[in-house]
DNA sequence: GTATAGTGCAACCGTTGAGTTGCGCATGCT
DNA sequence: AGCATGCGCAACTCAACGGTTGCACTATAC
């Protein structure tokens, strides 16, 4: 599983999984509340489930027959870093965000 | 092209994108000269410049025979700035990020 | 004018992704 | 025990993506 930050931005482009992640805040949910609330079937929801978890983004926690999912914001961290220092140097309010995260990393 | 924060995210999420974006720099790049640092085509190359410039990371100006691209950084604003706000109410250091952003998007 | 470097389609192929349906298994409630 | 709820797996369809090859067009250089 080579290559992180390409793994976040991918879960990211897709609009279900953003709202997803939306939808689950701080205190998780799971895959039938979310396809509740979704246009898309349970299985749907599902897939996207187990690719957030792949990509990191996410972490499924088992209790009873429930699993529930919660975020998990260190990749999303990394993210935010890549583009600061992909964008930063020329750009001056990505620049001024680059002093709080700090990090090094180059794709 | 409705869903701007999703095409960003999909075009972030691919290497080669990614690797042109931080090649280009500010003064940007033609397609020849990131073909000659890329393992792939000119064609492929000039595929993802027109998938970036879809997205609006990227800007062509041509000048002569060369078309010349540069980065756009607006986008990426946003994109951090929905990061930001989907992960910033439970994670701290995206918190901080959110007073330098400032967005109130939501997916 | 002729060659050349740079660009822009267009067609094609293999792979991946989103979504569905259908079925089976486990957990909890009565 | 029996039923309902929630989850997981597998197969399938359809569209989009990354990459290639091939060709035509435009502008600079000689």
């Amino acid at each position: 599983m080579t290559d992180p930050v390409g793994a976040t931005f991918a879960a990211l482009a897709d609009p279900s999984r953003r709202r997803m992640l939306s939808l689950m805040g701080g205190s998780g949910a799971t895959a039938t509340e979310l396809a509740r609330e979704l246009p898309i079937t349970r299985q749907a929801v599902a897939k996207h489930l187990s690719q957030l978890a792949s990509a990191g983004l996410v972490a499924p926690t088992r209790q009873g027959r429930e699993t529930r999912y919660r975020i998990t914001p260190e990749p999303l961290e990394d993210a935010v870093a890549w583009i600061v220092q992909a964008g930063g140097e020329w750009d001056d309010r990505l620049a001024r965000l680059g002093a709080y995260v700090g990090g090094d990393r180059t794709a």
